[in-house]
DNA sequence: TATAATAAGAACAAATAGAGAACAAGGTTT
DNA sequence: AAACCTTGTTCTCTATTTGTTCTTATTATA
């Protein structure tokens, strides 16, 4: 550990085929794989040559693992969370004036764990400006969780009407259900609580610079 | 996540049939499909294959029951996108008087394909309220371009004299750089263009309203 | 010449892969 | 309900692949 050794040629141009198979493959490659690539015909001598990084720390030691042989840093580790659970489905527009239920034929986007939960979570793009005080602009991203209860003072994706669905805060009481935007120019909007139901809460939030 | 272990050959190649099969069809298929699929003989041998596959959290398991071969998640819209690709370093907070470089030891975020560009990107979260008219709230996190210009109007993240990061809009004279805050209550900055990095633009931003 | 680097190949051990038998739980047919 | 079929599970045994450890030989370099 102390007795720093500079890399070899050899050893060198091991280490950078490794570095270079990481960056197209997630699968570490069998010695034998290493050797075709670097014309070797000996998988004794090659082993030799890893112990050497692996003493370097540029690899980790492989017990006996077969494909085994995976680089040191955080950063060519490879990432195996399952992309496929940090994919929700994509709804569409919200205030469009339609049932969430009724949109069927969606796309998934994937979404970055830290803006969703555990539970059964949709993605929505916002139109309109009656958020705006809360930071959700037009055409902003957000993400929902699913659900049919809120606490007051949630931002809740609230369907009216059966017919629209719009993004609001919340206050619920026995006789009415109020629907507050967070823009100070609009005016909240009173319900009967039959005819309002919650279909998520706010959870998320994304936005694109990019056009 | 030190145990991460990666798919074996006949592993992956099973589980890319599983992935295949359910771009033609709802249905599981039963062992022996995947038998005869793959050119195996024993559905013992798969069935062993296969319970790797559930430990690694890729397929359901099932539990006896016929057609029982499930992908994970709700649905089972396969998503082999490399999530390597979506993952960019994270920078830490910015405005915290340190040149980004300077940040070694980072780690990854994954990103969203939308709220990112092809260049190179960093993930950094923001600290202060100086921009929240363009609806970045403190805390929120940022995804910024790497790039050493920018035009007026951009949103930039700026070092200021070798020693504070900085999120503003940026103004750029041949005598002069402003850099704004979009915030009616702080005050516009001028420097000395030498004094200011430019370090990337702006190109996403997300927020979590978990906690 | 002496030393390190590189290479080949044999021999071994562990991991991985496969076949087939026997069994168990669910369906289906009668 | 009983008999039968299908299909998932468990098991043992064997084969193949692949990492490891050796010994030996060749070449480059100080």
């Amino acid at each position: 550990m102390s007795d720093y050794q500079p890399l070899t040629r050899k050893q060198q141009e091991i280490y950078q085929f490794l570095v270079k198979h990481y960056q197209n493959s997630d699968n570490p490659p069998t010695l034998d794989e290493i050797c075709s690539a670097l014309g070797l015909r000996s998988r004794g001598s090659l082993h030799k040559h890893i112990q050497h990084l692996v003493d370097a720390k540029l690899v980790e030691p492989s017990n006996r693992k077969q494909r085994g042989i995976r680089l040191t840093t955080s950063e060519n580790t490879p990432i195996i969370e399952n992309s496929k659970n940090n994919t929700i489905p994509y709804l569409g527009k919200i205030a469009a004036g339609q049932p969430l239920e009724a949109i069927a034929d969606y796309s998934k986007i994937m979404i970055p764990t830290q803006l969703k939960t555990e539970n059964d979570c949709y993605v929505l793009q916002v139109t309109g400006d009656s958020m705006i005080d809360l930071g959700i602009f037009n055409n902003d991203w957000v993400i929902i969780e699913k659900r049919n209860y809120a606490k007051n003072g949630d931002v809740i994706v609230a369907l009216i009407n059966n017919d629209e669905v719009t993004l609001k805060i919340i206050e619920q009481t026995p006789s009415k259900t109020i629907l507050i935007p967070a823009n100070k120019s609009m005016q909240p909007m009173h319900f009967d609580p039959n005819n309002v139901q919650i279909q998520g809460i706010l959870v998320g939030q994304m936005r694109s610079y990019i056009h």
